[in-house]
RNA sequence: GGGGCUGUAGCUCAAUUGGUCAGAGCGCCGGCCUGUCACGCCGGAGGUUGCGGGUUCGAGCCCCGUCAGCCUCGCCA
């Protein structure tokens, strides 16, 4: 009589010591095993861990001589006795002080020698395994990633829940969406020539749920992006999409950090505190040199402008003249560095546009501070160097990195030179959980080469009151750009170790400043209207203010599980070339297909 | 679209300056083995060196092209 496999006692994980003396029932595959000429051993392996089972044929003459034409990867069911271990205890197994005695066992399906090992260490080519992710998520990496996302989504349902959101689905087949990204483009059977756009978020209809008067929704939406791929981003990815109405910044962040709280304690079992850390946009800038900045380690950005006044160095006089600052980072024991490595270091900051890369060395000489090599003949002087030290915190042994310039510019070198160093002299630590809001975004920013305005974040973000009148609504003149830019969102980031888990504002809920925000991204009535024609229509039907924010679900689980690519999150992923190496989409379709569509092949 | 790295047995990799270099470990197959848990021991099979072309007496190695994978800039919140 076969083995009732549908009535598992347990999973492979759970036999405990307190279990001996149990007839149970395991199914599941074999990891391993050893035939010991007599004595057959199986490791046996399903989702729950792994169980020794023993076949021995002095006992079980029949089972033994099925276990000993196992393979790996053959599916079984063992009926037996679950036995202590003795002296034979297993301590790298949780399940490792016992055993289960097997008396019966069937065969329930072969397996083909797999293409790679089903093991947890193993090297093997990624390509391989996304081919084959069948085989491997039968590994408990793979298996532990896609268990904590489960954990993670869980958690977030859980909380909306109980915080009165309504979980609303919004269409997948819709239009194009105001990102500035790639679409990707559904053709339509009944309309030849037209096509639906996959959502690159559901922005616009969540807004239209809140003038809708739901008031609180959630949604774990996927988004769909045609832009070239990274180790962090996907063409479909996962948002935690988040709106509320009659609210400010304040009342989404504390939801949103109250939820991720909670979310850090089921996943990493951490207590975050709350509230978390606020740096507004310019302060992240200055001292971190970034829009995200990484507050697990300290190493932040000084500014040396007045210090280095008078210095007869071209670089940072010249970039004074021109209105600039002049800021540095210190390295705590980097004079120890090379002049190979800080050459190192000039080239590859040259690579993201530096002109080069101003140094000095801080060496105790005979009881007196002074710099040594790089630029330390220009600035190693009495006046001079004090002002330089005050400002930079600096000490013997350190090593300061200068950057002078127009402040975005030197933002960016000091942020690069901060997050590389700390990366590679290990100077962050491992196993922090360092959140926090960026906030008071500006509203707007300004493309050098196509020399026009943009939104920083969409054009649905609303301005800060107090600097609302920096656009002159109602006045039939356009601001001055200077003005323009001065306009803070209320928009606000969240960024955990240094990456941003994602973004959100409050929106325009007045026509008028609507109208006014298209008016100076110099899209035209038409324009807007034809793009977001229903989100005109409904703003001039009581909009409540509202707002809300997305969240990069994929990237929060990479973080938490100590990933460092989306494809380790994501149970079938694509591959840098948007390609599913298992089913080997995108792939050409029939002329049927095409025919159907209106569509005809084109020839390159 | 640009740049970089990689491609040798099922997997991970090695092969000095171009010269018996087609190799190792794991896996696989067969045999032996009653306390293994990375079981052990003995034996065996397995290769279009991604593909195409070129240089050369001779190419895994050099050159050109091409394909694929990864990283990255552009792009993308």
């Amino acid at each position: 009589m076969p083995l009732p496999y549908h009535e598992r006692t347990h999973d492979c994980g759970a036999l405990r010591a307190s279990d001996v003396g149990k007839t149970v029932l395991l199914a599941g595959w074999v990891d391993n095993f050893r035939d010991l000429g007599g004595m057959v051993f199986v490791d046996l392996r399903d989702r729950g861990g792994i169980t020794q089972v023993r076949f021995d044929p002095t006992t079980d003459p029949r089972a033994h001589e099925v276990a000993r034409a196992l393979r790996s990867e053959y599916v079984i069911v063992v009926r037996g006795e679950v036995v202590h271990r003795g002296d034979k205890v297993n301590p790298n197994l949780p399940t490792g002080e016992i055993e289960v005695k097997a008396h019966e066992i069937d065969l329930l399906s072969k397996s083909k020698t797999p293409p790679f090992m089903i093991a947890d260490d193993i090297e093997t080519n990624e390509d391989l395994r996304l081919e084959n992710r069948f085989l491997d998520v039968r590994r408990t990496p793979v298996r532990r990633a896609l268990m904590l996302r489960h954990r993670i989504t869980k958690t977030i349902r859980d909380y909306f829940d109980r915080h009165g959101f309504l979980d609303i689905e919004t269409p997948i087949l819709t239009k194009s969406t105001p990102e500035g990204a790639r679409d990707y483009l559904v053709p339509s059977r009944l309309q030849h020539g037209s096509f639906y756009a996959l959502p690159q978020s559901p922005q616009l209809f969540k807004q239209l749920l809140m003038i809708g008067g739901l008031d609180r929704y959630m949604q774990i939406a996927r988004c769909f992006r045609d832009e070239d791929l990274r180790a962090d981003r996907q063409p479909e990815f996962t948002q935690v999409d988040v709106e509320m109405a009659f609210v400010q910044p304040e009342n989404v962040m504390q939801h949103i950090e109250a939820c991720m709280a909670e979310v850090a304690e089921a996943a990493v079992g951490v207590e975050v505190p709350l509230p978390l850390p606020r740096i507004s946009y310019a302060d992240a800038m200055r001292k971190y040199g970034r829009d995200a900045p990484d507050l697990r380690y300290d190493m932040t950005i000084k500014d040396v402008t007045a210090a280095v006044a008078g210095a007869e160095f071209n670089v940072f006089r010249d970039a004074v003249a021109a209105g600039g600052v002049v800021r540095c980072i210190v390295l705590t024991g980097g004079a120890s560095m090379t002049r190979k490595e800080t050459d190192g270091l000039t080239e590859e900051i040259k690579g993201i546009g530096a002109g080069g890369l101003p140094l000095v060395k801080v060496a105790d000489e005979g009881g007196k501070t002074v710099f040594q090599t790089g630029i330390a003949k220009f600035i190693d002087t009495d006046t001079i160097r004090p002002k330089v030290l005050e400002a930079s915190g600096a000490r013997p042994g350190d090593l300061i990195l200068f950057a002078a310039g127009t402040e975005a510019n030197v933002s960016k070198y000091l942020g690069w030179l901060r997050t590389t160093l700390a990366e590679r002299r290990g100077l962050i630590p491992k196993d922090q959980w360092a959140f926090c809001w960026v906030v008071d975004f500006p509203l707007f920013g300004y493309d050098e080469e196509a020399r026009a305005i943009y939104p920083m974040h969409h054009p649905f973000t609303s301005p800060k009151d107090e600097d609302l009148h920096l656009m002159r609504v109602g006045d039939p003149e356009l601001p001055p750009r200077e003005d323009l830019l001065k306009v803070r969102a209320k928009a606000y980031d969240l960024v955990l170790n240094g990456i941003e888990l994602g973004g959100g504002s409050i929106r325009i809920h007045r026509s008028d400043v609507q109208a006014r925000m298209f008016q100076i991204l110099g899209l035209s009535e038409e324009d807007a209207r034809a793009k977001f024609q229903f989100l005109m229509e409904a703003l001039q039907y009581g909009a409540p203010p509202h707002g809300g924010i997305a969240l990069g679900l994929d990237r929060t689980v990479m973080l938490f599980g100590g990933f460092s690519s989306l494809r380790d999150v994501i149970a079938f992923p694509k591959n840098a070339r948007a390609v599913c190496p298992l089913t080997d989409a995108p792939s050409v379709v029939t002329r049927e297909q095409l025919k159907d569509l209106g569509l005809d092949r084109l020839h390159e």
